[in-house]
DNA sequence: CAGTATCCGAGAGGATACTG
DNA sequence: CAGTATCCTCTCGGATACTG
């Protein structure tokens, strides 16, 4: 990355806030390619180590190869991922995290890793939630 | 949050990343709450302060009513965003973050702002995506 | 104001078959 | 193995109209 900002811009990220929310920014479609059902998931596959396609449709579960597929050329077009083709027979395909992709995992994995923590405490808000609802129902 | 681990228990979170990738676990629905087109949206907008309804709907560009009473409903039940109902004419309803919630939108702060500051990075390697898929066609 | 109910189109997403 | 192409279904999501 070689943008003009630095990150110390932090505080003028406020101004990005307006920018997201009122979607006439860019950024909505490649936040949906990252956060999305299983773009997420890819690129938590791939934090540890580069795969091939197959390899990673069965690390992933429950994706299919259509999708799988789609979601690999929008990161790659994104710049997230890395596609590495050995034109060999059998042909051979590595998929890796680009640098960018990397640091977006890192941070995709700390949000679950945080979901993963609080989810006893999801779940009994969930209960709580349900047993009102058909209470009053 | 009361759960029993600490934060230091980041280590054992590997396991965790078997459980998400393999779409068996009851975190995924949660997540997609939270990532999905609106739902991480609606945090970010909560972040500064509480809203209500339609002051909200104002505050994320382009949601419709449905989605967004729906988004509610379930970052509600999931207990990351708390519903004040104050019994006046006209009714007067308050949205804010709980502390989970709060933690939440933080992190997907976080992400976003990384999001931002890479775009340029992004929109260019999209470029030489798009030129590269166009010659080869 | 704060929603719910309904209808409808578009696209997400799965299964299968086929190609290089 | 690594995909693409096709079909088909089902949900997402917007517009509109209505209720308390």
């Amino acid at each position: 990355m070689d943008t003009q900002q630095t990150p110390a811009d932090a505080d003028a990220g406020e101004d990005f806030a307006f920018d997201v929310l009122a979607q006439r920014c860019p950024s909505r479609p490649v936040l949906e390619h990252i956060t999305g059902r299983w773009g997420s998931l890819v690129l938590i596959a791939l934090r540890e180590k580069p795969a091939r396609f197959n390899e990673l449709r069965r690390r992933v579960g429950g994706v299919s190869e259509k999708m799988l597929a789609q979601g690999l050329h929008a990161l790659e077009r994104d710049g997230f991922v890395a596609r590495e083709v050995h034109s060999t027979i059998p042909p051979r395909v590595e998929y890796s995290l680009t640098p960018l992709g990397s640091q977006t995992a890192e941070m995709l994995w700390e949000l679950i890793m945080h979901l993963e923590y609080a989810m006893p405490h999801v779940l009994r808000s969930q209960q709580s939630y349900d047993a009102a609802a058909s209470a009053e129902a």
